[in-house]
DNA sequence: GAATTTTTGATTTACGTACGTCAGAATGTG
DNA sequence: CACATTCTGACGTACGTAAATCAAAAATTC
């Protein structure tokens, strides 16, 4: 069987009480005998046993999720997974609250999380806007000690702790490289579709989707973004005008959200001309338009994962407890319309 | 806070011993009280505290995976995996222990299932080979009480519980996408690769794969497959002589293992002609030879991810608990050279 | 209605850890 | 050396559940 306090008191030649001042850094022990006991500890290789603690202490994990209130099937998804993960609140041991704040407007990002009581929170996610007053709100948090997750969207040259979402730079590039291939010899302008240049993941996916374009693909030329503010009917009369204008179009790539928009103008339009499209996000829309053949490919980050993910992430870093790295990755799905889940 | 035992007992108004014997199914407990008991649990909603629960009884879920000895990446990979759970079994519970069997062997499999023991066995995981006797011995030991999860290759038509792996139908159906697209419009052979026709997950690749080059492909022509038994040598000998003797050849599908001898092969023709290649899993070698442009698309199963799944459905199953079942859906990973992780 | 069997209750111990109290020992200070 | 201070040990209770024992109550049988 593992070792217990017991045996490392045995061993160590003290009684239960020391070695419980040792484990929880609690003070009256003398520095000779703390080592003594840590020696004992790594000499059996104890490991606490975090199901028996939790349930000697009564611990409960509060947690707070920042989520932007956009009106699009993507962040309705994150919505639905969060709150499916309050569900399992009480055998996970959780108690998640959800702040939700206007998309893409930092001040109201950096007000959600200077109002979070220090004390009363074991950890946050967010989805980030990438800005220096939001950085600093970040780091203001960590420094106080409340483990942060990024969720989706980054913030670099933060101290968050962990980010929990996929790796958008090469998720541009791959976009890149189905549509120059899908595409085979052809020859033509290629449209990129965003939310917005503000948050980092749209930029990011335009950075890899341009710099292998470029690299590649010499006979497609990139059309400046246009965006869409993941807003349905922006996205709809920014392609339809597009669509009219410029005969060249043979690719689209849309790295935002919002897509609804986007398949109701190529569907108008679908029968004049062939096009090549790549989206983001699998929802009942693009998955439909998938099948349809209206999208050829669809890239996808599994909200669900990404939420359960953050969640592991935020409750080891409260117990101060490893991780499966491999668990936490995060995934670039990659969906056509054979291999739909 | 969630309801405990004691509160059954209160609202059911019987002792708590009355309830522990409810809950346990032990006997000596009238029809009507358990009734009255059962109707509490669900008036107050209460679920059995499983952390608390398996610290008073001591529990610990002995599980088998039966693993077939084959010489390749994959398979490595997959004992890995195993060892690496077996390395966090005293966090998680678990005492895994591997059987070695020979591959392709169905009395081997029998054998190693008609080994265990019934009562000292919590669950057992297997890369079930397709036939009769595997079929038959795998519902002895279910109906013996064992959970059983079939691991990478499923065996249908059988009680087994669970299949950890993807749905190999849709990997060939989704690598003749990738291959009939990536090739455009041009015309030739196609050649395919198994490892064999054995085992479930390759028959069922190449039927994806065929059904829907046949549908949406028809400038393409399939070659009879080459079964390579998993064998680097064996594969590098095939392709080769293959591709000496049709210079038709544009396209190659590697749906089994043993990818070394494949890459070989290709490496020693590389300059003289262009193939598309889609291989399956991705290994050391598949990915280096998708940096190097040798192969286009490697389609992939996390290992990791199928040991992990395996382990929480035993577990769950033995405890007789619900899943989160997004979570436990095996995807298809398909990586082109942008998205390696 | 007595004897027997079945059902139920009350109580205890245990799992591994957390955490508090109190007394006593060791150490340090003057 | 007396005293204050710091450490340490012994012990108890708690978390939610499992499991066992023994006595008491209820139901069943004859």
């Amino acid at each position: 069987m593992r070792p217990t306090v017991h045996d490392i008191a045995a061993v160590a030649g003290v009684s239960l009480a020391t070695v419980d001042r040792v484990l929880n850094q609690r003070p009256g022990v003398r520095g000779v005998t703390r080592q003594r006991v840590e020696e004992a500890i790594r000499e059996i290789g104890y490991v606490r046993d975090v199901a028996a603690a939790n349930l000697a202490k009564g611990r409960l994990y509060p947690l707070v999720f920042i989520l932007p209130a956009s009106d699009n099937s993507f962040m309705h998804g994150l919505h639905a997974e969060v709150r499916q993960a309050i569900g399992r609140a009480s055998s996970e041991r959780t108690d998640i609250r959800i702040i939700e704040v206007p998309a893409f407007v930092p001040a109201a990002l950096v007000a959600a999380l200077d109002s979070l009581a220090v004390g009363a929170t074991a950890g946050v996610a967010l989805v980030a806007i990438d800005a220096p007053e939001v950085r600093s709100a970040v780091d203001r948090l960590v420094a106080a000690g409340v483990p942060v997750v990024t969720l989706v969207s980054d913030l670099t040259g933060t101290s968050r702790h962990h980010y929990a979402g996929v790796d958008n730079i090469a998720a541009g590039r791959t976009a890149a490289r189905l549509l120059g291939r899908f595409l085979g010899g052809l020859e033509g302008d290629v449209l990129t579709l965003a939310g917005s240049m503000l948050v980092r993941d749209h930029r990011e996916r335009l950075e890899g989707f341009s710099a292998l374009m470029a690299e590649e693909f010499p006979r497609l030329s990139l059309l400046p973004v246009l965006e869409g503010r993941d807003d349905p009917e922006t996205a709809n009369r920014l392609i339809s005008d597009a669509l009219s204008n410029n005969g060249r179009i043979i690719g689209i790539y849309s790295l935002g959200a919002g897509n609804r928009g986007l398949i109701k103008a190529l569907k108008e339009r679908g029968a004049q001309r062939e096009l090549t499209v790549v989206a983001h996000e699998l929802t009942e829309h693009t998955r439909a338009a998938l099948k349809d053949g209206v999208i050829d490919a669809v890239l996808n980050q599994d909200a669900g994962h990404e939420v359960r993910s953050a969640i592991r992430v935020l409750k080891a870093h409260a117990d101060g407890l490893g991780l499966i790295a491999a668990q936490e990755r995060i995934r670039l799905d990659i969906f056509l319309k054979d291999n739909l889940p």
